[in-house]
DNA sequence: ATATGTGAAAAGTTTCACAGCC
DNA sequence: GGCTGTGAAACTTTTCACATAT
């Protein structure tokens, strides 16, 4: 691993990404979520068969600032050439490294319900590297029937298809009602990212489960909020 | 309206909110998130059959600053009442009237595939006052089936079911290819707020339409980056 | 004694503006 | 000329700390 001195010094010559895991520790959370979305923007331009872009067409295309742009990404490296711009392909490689997609994460879902159903079968996951390799529901009528390519199984199998599987990531999509003791859980069993939908915080003080919250009630209240004082 | 010196005066007495539409407008947007989320403790609060919390206690079941639940409150006045706290059912009404929840609005969803699904079924959108009144699609065979107490409708008849039945808000989860031109249908039909889970930027310049973005793989994307970076 | 509401300080984030390189 | 990378300034948000109210 590089010293701090050795990672903050200045460079001659092309792109040097700073190695995963060793970025400056005062990333913006903020700077992350841009992140997934310039890859998504760049993913897209290289479909139309564009090899090179601005940070001002990225920032265009996002409602953004050029040199917040630049500013992300020089949290990880220097990944464009002045005068010229970022190569896409580079670029992208380089983002999905510094989000960790540059590789696939085994995903376990848990939660058949409507909103279960949906997300395994949503096509941006697998897109993205997320392999899903497991469905969990605990009403004895859905176990047992397919979901997609897979077999919903017991919440009892939690336990060995994370351990057989190495499963690091969960997406939880249950009533609010289980939510903290699935959490629990999955946190025992090994897992150590949790997407959670359920519309509760399952936080709690010195876990090691890493969550990010999604709730879509609370995003349609945002919107009304929004409307309501006319902040677009 | 209040003038900004009336506004900002401090005044004696009791619970003083500032009427809806004339807060302060410098309210941070992540106050917004919070807001949403503490009406969401609240009204689970309220169902245990407690009357009253403190700042700190509401901080604590979120991971928050307990200063910071008091001042995201203190943008839109003054709730709670020295030395006892806030009074739930009370802290919630406001709450509810920042956000515009406090009467309903009516939705569209825009997309029967299998999130659109999902979300027609969601019960937490109804249970914040948010009243589902049109389904579209543009897949034949979809047209004319069920969807809840919903049916399927063709997206030629967007235009006339948003000025009939006074549509404000709409939910879009068709594909990324078809984005884009069915927001702009949306705003050219009245429709002022969106919420937007395609995978792609529908925010346009000049436009009058609010957007929210959800972006599922972006999210699995920031839970990765956090569990590859420890941020927890 | 206890908890809010809020000035002021601290911390964090965005934008400006320009040196440096193509 | 054009565009990146970044120090410094501007701005925003969070936290501290305490006067104020019950």
């Amino acid at each position: 691993m590089m010293s701090d001195s050795e990672r903050s010094k200045k460079l001659p010559g092309g792109t040097r990404p700073i190695p995963p895991g060793t970025a400056n520790p005062n990333v913006p959370v903020a700077t992350v979520t841009r992140l997934a979305l310039y890859l998504r923007e760049l993913q897209q331009l290289h479909r139309s068969g564009l090899q090179r872009i601005q940070s001002g067409a990225i920032a265009k295309r996002l409602g953004l600032n050029d040199s917040q742009v630049r500013r992300d990404l020089s949290c990880f490296g220097q990944f464009g050439q002045r005068g010229v711009g970022y190569s896409i392909p580079a670029l992208t490689q380089a983002i999905q490294a510094i989000l960790g997609t540059d590789r696939s994460w085994n995903v376990i879902l848990i939660g058949a319900g409507n909103l279960g159903r949906a997300l395994s079968g949503y096509r941006g996951f697998d897109q993205q590297g997320f392999r899903l390799v497991g469905v969990f529901d605990c009403v004895e009528d859905k176990i047992g029937s397919k979901l997609g390519g897979l077999t919903i199984q017991s919440l009892d199998d939690l336990e060995a298809v994370v351990e057989k599987e190495s499963v690091e990531l969960a997406i939880l999509a249950v009533p609010a009602s289980s939510a903290a003791s699935v959490a629990q859980r999955l946190e025992i069993a090994g897992v150590t990212g949790l997407l959670n939908f359920a519309p509760v915080s399952v936080r709690k003080p010195g876990s090691s489960l890493t969550v990010v919250d999604v709730d879509l009630a609370v995003e349609l209240q945002r919107l009304a909020f929004a409307v309501v004082n006319q902040k677009n």
